[in-house]
DNA sequence: CCTGGCACTCGCGTGGACCGAGTGCCAGCA
DNA sequence: TGCTGGCACTCGGTCCACGCGAGTGCCAGG
């Protein structure tokens, strides 16, 4: 039906010009910027629908109408086409990210280059270590009674942990003890490393076995930990612009679930790589972030996420813009934890 | 003279209770809340003195006085007491702190406590690379031309690179060149590797040389380049309450200047350890520092700082309580590190 | 089914009046 | 000489009344 086919039209109008303009949008200015074909009465009456329906309200009763989540969430899920980046962008993106000396530093870059693309709030995760695979793991004697294990992925994370073993070591000992945990893990996915230790307890020289052990428990402990799944955060000062017109209140809240990292880790674990998930305003079940959305994609060029990434920002935002942002920087990431 | 002293006194009064109220205190109110001793109408005369000599102004006419910079600034080096830490507040530093798990857990439990002590943005500086010395190194090969360079310093940190060797390496070469860096530079102080890396490279196999060269020259790369000082920053919320208030228009720059680190790195590489450094409003050179404070101080067993960390936050700021906050979690530090 | 017209609503910005906190100054007092 | 109470004055913040204009819903006509 031409009918609901322009009432669609008319959504997207709404939100394209709310998201940019920030004012609520009434029928006039949408029948002079946008080309419907129909006069400003014809709209009000599709407006009418439309707000019936539950995709936009109006703020109060004399002003224009504002989307609401599910108009969002229309929008996003079937009006809205995929922006290609400008080539300047891309560009933007390569020079930015090349140069990159160690994990640390192209996590780093990634967040602020997501910030700056989306001037919105920009979140990168670390490898989660459980899809990372063991490329060394060093012992470093502290004391006799203490070792400094260090573990090294594939994907460049570097984590350490402090042993205390239970029998007193000599250098000899523990390099016996290294060679043996490096041919048994190197090139384990850690997440199936736990089935090694049982085994390889066993296997291993009596005098040795308490070391392994103690050392395999601790490797295994540091992984389990989910609060090792680290976070980068950046561009937190884009949400001090347009804080007040977007936030109700202050963005306290806001900025303090963002350095609660748990949140957004929780938000993190569901992405899947190459596909964009976008949550938006009620959907998220954190009180904090119910006025704003998410849009976040995993990296890593296998077919499992190795972290994720994404933005944060006002409901109101250009949804179609940071998808393909956040999607054009995951990919980047994703090559170059590759071929590193 | 009980003259002047008078006058001090009234002056602490204002800035105790600006700080405390965030309203312009009136010659009435001070009078009632204070126990000065005199009537409202000679501390108007103090006031007018006060005013006179920089110390206080008012933002219009009919309205209280607010302490300047240079009232704060004499309230900091003069008038204001140590205020020591509760029990409780030493408790709850102990409680916090004990039980990280490396380096990283403690320089993010540190900035958490430090934000939640103060009420401020906190920020924490990583142990300067060039103080730090050498724990342990390791290579460990990627291809027969590329090694991965793991640094670990006695303070925790741990550093990796990719070096280009500029000939193919066998597993044993490696072994050999580990051995030979390690008896070298482990224990050394970073800031004077540089010194033996020239006697290192002459005096080993002539096989070994190119590879000691390419390591050695990767590693000083490394912990010269100060984009390497790190810092961990947190509590940002914190700002987001009292905004409006304290900082004039939005607190975007502020933030802006708080995520760009190097700001606040060039303020931390004046810190000694023990002695806290306070940077009041325009004695900050950053403009989007000009109305705030900064409070740091070096943390660190020895008589030179490992790093720095401190608060930063409206001039109109507990001084006293942050200087002491500031202190103490910096002891704590340093011993958490000497001890590891 | 679309359109132009019309009456109505209501948020927002403006401008004037009022209030009260706070000041500076002055004369009197110890 | 220095403190105090009194007094006139200043001026920013708040409140309120008012008009404007954007926007709506509804209706009759094409």
């Amino acid at each position: 039906m031409a009918h609901d086919d322009r009432r669609l039209r008319v959504l997207r109008a709404i939100v394209q010009d709310y998201v940019s303009t920030n004012d609520p949008v009434g029928s006039k200015a949408l029948a002079a910027r946008y080309d419907l074909g129909v006069s400003p009465a014809t709209i009000r009456n599709d407006m009418a629908v439309l707000e019936e329906e539950g995709y936009i309200t109006q703020p109060h009763t004399s002003a224009g109408r504002v989307p609401t989540d599910k108009g969002y969430r229309f929008f996003v899920d079937r009006l809205s086409a995929i922006k290609p980046l400008s080539a300047a962008e891309r560009k933007a993106i390569e020079k930015f990210l090349d140069g990159a000396v160690d994990l640390h530093d192209v996590l780093g870059r990634s967040v602020r280059l997501l910030a700056q693309l989306t001037r919105q709030v920009a979140v990168v995760q670390y490898p989660t270590l459980s899809r990372s695979a063991v490329r060394h793991l060093e012992l470093v004697p502290l004391s006799t009674s203490r070792l400094l294990m260090v573990l090294i992925t594939d994907t460049g994370r570097v984590e350490q942990r402090v042993v205390e073993v239970p029998v007193d070591t000599e250098a000899e000992t523990v390099a016996e003890l290294r060679t043996l945990l490096n041919t048994a893990f190197t090139g384990a996915k850690l997440g199936e490393a736990s089935d090694k230790v049982g085994d390889l307890v066993d296997n291993s020289a009596p005098h040795l076995r308490p070391l392994v052990a103690a050392v395999s428990a601790t490797m295994l402990e540091t992984l389990v930990e989910p609060s090792e799944d680290r976070l980068v955060i950046g561009g937190t000062a884009n949400l001090a612009q347009g804080s007040a017109l977007d936030f109700p209140g202050t963005f306290r809240p806001l900025l303090e679930a963002l350095e609660e990292q748990v949140v957004v880790l929780r938000l993190m674990a569901e992405v899947g790589p190459s596909t964009v998930t976008v949550s938006i305003g009620e959907e998220n079940e954190h009180e904090a972030l119910t006025a704003a959305s998410f849009v976040s994609v995993g990296y890593g060029s296998g077919d499992q996420a190795l972290g994720g990434l994404g933005v944060v920002g006002p409901t109101r935002m250009d949804y179609a813009g940071n998808i393909a942002a956040v999607r054009a920087v995951a990919r980047y990431v994703g090559h170059l934890l590759a071929e590193s």
